[in-house]
RNA sequence: CGGGGUGUAGCGCAGCUUGGUAGCGCGUUUGGUUCGGGACCAAAAGGCCGCCGGUUCGAAUCCGGCCACCCCGACCA
């Protein structure tokens, strides 16, 4: 490819409100461009480096025994409206009529169309197990996209679907995608770890994220610093010592507290930690349940596992009619003589506590849990640095990540709404067994940047780079350099070598930047100066040292270089 | 959805407080000189100052409304 008819230029600056390094050498480099929020258009380099994403996504997946397929990205509501996802995902979706009226969604995923197929496909369990997959579009209106490609709100994905016998079955699918993600991951250089992760709105209860471990991610993962244990915070919990503490003192007193209403404020009024004090949140699932969550006054309420545990969609802070109902006071709430369903963390021991009194400007004190109030012990808190791990009691960190793939486990999820069935060996109608498996492309190739760059540019793995070989002209407008580059760039080509050729007639400073930004692993330079020696230059991208060869054999030992780091 | 911010040439920005015919750097075009790390000289092109309305003799500037985009949070594969 001649860079000088190459679409798309790079950028001397990025624009202000590129923040993470990623997005901004992503459109330095001319990889991809905006269109709209949250909607990029991959540009030459960009689409060359995502089709080689994709494609080693797909060898993975076929090594398993995938096969690829193509479905729509416009589809039918009636397929949704049968799992319910119609309405429950319409806040995030892209909907569609058609000129008879009709309704559309742009798929948010496929796990419907699949099953949909899936029962008409399969018959019989001598078609089982199979596994599908295909790289396609989703939609997804995204209240917030950012950073760049990180998140979007339409992009292509790669959706595996796994479609087994039984819980057996599924489970070895699912760890056969496991492995194949792993492999595929590995291979375009994304350091990725696996970790336990909450299902959200895909239903079922298994699942795994794949993160990559960077400050830029949206996710916060925690991990065991001693043992294996890693898990997104949504989902994570931690080993707490429940209940060890029973005090038997006094009965609970009420104590003066006007305009105390924090946590913050009791901390300094009372001039006790946080610990001391019980948090109260009243909360009012989608259906309008209310709920009392206690807390103790240093533990942040996690709200996916509160909203897991109701299996609702969505949970508020309850309104002032409800804290009337359950006879709460707005900021002197406390479990001791509340009318409401009671949650307690189990974070809560069995300390006296000061918890609100349920009075205006009073709380009490030596509020002890089983004594003054009881409630179900639940795991509803965020765990944090140094809480010790469920499994082995070592301290968990806290880090960022980005999540570029998940596995799913559904099991009959779909198959009960859908009613997707086989005739199994005993006659019986039996539940196609599902899985899910997705990596979202996009990201995966703005991940791969935010972790390969320096303060030149970006430093592509040669697996994914969108061409192996930069080869330079020094300076294009010199006859003999020129005939010489052109010499090499088609020998290269003629070898397979996949070449950007920079034929442009700018000076040494503005290609060798261009170079550095675009970040092609090698960088073969034709020049007066290794012309008067009959030599070219060879450097990998990151390497100081440059090497020189005769240019007798050099496509010969350039090709060789890029098979050695291909291997 | 809550909070904050920004819209002026392709990109980065100044001008707005205090209203008076729109500027800088980079980039682009042309000519010339250069040529191994974002060259130099000269000339030039390029602007519904986000949109609509209001105030005013006069609005990039003041007022109102709207739109778009970005950041933080919430939510979300």
């Amino acid at each position: 490819m001649r860079q000088s008819t190459l679409f798309g230029r790079t950028l001397r600056e990025a624009p202000t409100d590129a923040q993470t390094p990623g997005h901004r050498l992503m459109l330095r480099a001319a990889i991809a461009r905006p269109l709209a929020a949250g909607l990029y258009s991959w540009l030459p380099l960009g689409f060359r480096v995502a089709r080689k994403v994709e494609q080693i996504i797909r060898e993975e997946m076929d090594r398993i025994g995938a096969q690829e397929v193509r479905l729509p990205v416009i589809t039918p509501a009636e397929y949704w409206k049968e799992t319910g996802r119609w309405d429950s995902l319409e806040p995030v979706t892209f909907r569609t009529r058609d000129h008879g009226g009709h309704e559309y969604m742009i798929a948010y995923t496929h796990e419907e169309l699949v099953m949909h197929h899936a029962r008409n496909e399969i018959l019989s369990y001598r078609q089982l197990p199979v596994m599908v997959y295909h790289f396609q579009e989703k939609g997804r209106d995204e209240q917030r996209p950012r950073a760049g490609l990180l998140r979007v709100r339409e992009f292509v994905m790669k959706d595996a679907y796994s479609i087994d016998k039984d819980w057996e079955g599924l489970d070895r699918s699912y760890w056969s995608q496991h492995g194949a993600y792993a492999r595929a991951f590995a291979r375009m250089g994304l350091d990725a770890i696996s970790v336990e992760s909450d299902t959200g709105n895909m239903g079922g209860d298994v699942a795994h994220e794949f993160q990559v471990l960077t400050e830029v991610g949206e996710d916060r993962i925690a991990i065991c610093s001693k043992c294996d244990y890693k898990a997104n915070m949504e989902k994570a919990t931690r080993h707490a010592e429940a209940g060890a503490v029973t005090e038997h003192g006094p009965a609970p007193s009420e104590i003066a507290t006007p305009g105390t209403t924090s946590i913050e404020a009791l901390r300094t009024s009372l001039r006790q930690p946080p610990e001391a004090f019980l948090k109260t949140l009243l909360m009012r699932d989608a259906a309008g349940s209310v709920v009392a969550v206690v807390l103790p006054g240093d533990r942040e309420l996690n709200e996916p596992k509160l909203r897991k545990l109701l299996a609702t969609s969505d949970v508020k802070f309850a309104t002032d009619a409800d804290f009337a109902a359950a006879s709460g006071v707005p900021g002197f709430i406390g479990p001791v003589g509340l009318n409401a369903r009671t949650l307690v963390d189990i974070s809560v021991d069995g300390r006296g506590y000061v918890a609100g009194a349920n009075k205006r400007d009073a709380h009490l004190r030596n509020v002890v849990l089983g004594r003054d109030f009881k409630g179900e012990r639940v795991d509803v808190h965020d765990v944090r640095e140094g809480d010790a791990c469920p499994k082995c009691r070592g301290a968990l960190t806290i880090r960022r990540g980005v999540e570029i793939g998940n596995i799913f486990k559904f099991g009959p999820y779909y198959a009960d709404k859908m009613n997707g069935t086989y005739l199994a060996e005993d006659g019986t109608r039996k539940p196609l067994m599902f899985g899910s498996y997705g990596i979202g492309i996009g990201r995966a190739v703005q991940t791969i940047i935010e972790t390969h760059f320096d303060d030149k540019g970006i430093l592509w793995p040669i697996a994914v780079a969108p061409y192996q070989v930069h080869v330079i002209a020094l300076p294009s407008t010199d006859e003999a350099v020129r005939a010489a580059a052109d010499s090499l760039a088609a020998d290269l080509e003629g070898m397979g070598v996949e070449i950007l050729y920079d034929d442009r007639e700018e000076t040494a400073g503005v290609k060798f930047a261009d170079a550095d930004l675009i970040g092609i692993p090698f960088r073969a330079t034709v020049s007066k100066r290794t012309l008067k020696e009959d030599q070219v230059e060879l450097k990998a991208r990151g390497a100081t040292e440059a090497e020189f060869m005769p240019r007798a054999t050099a496509a010969e030992r350039i090709a060789a270089a890029v098979r050695r780091a291909l291997a």
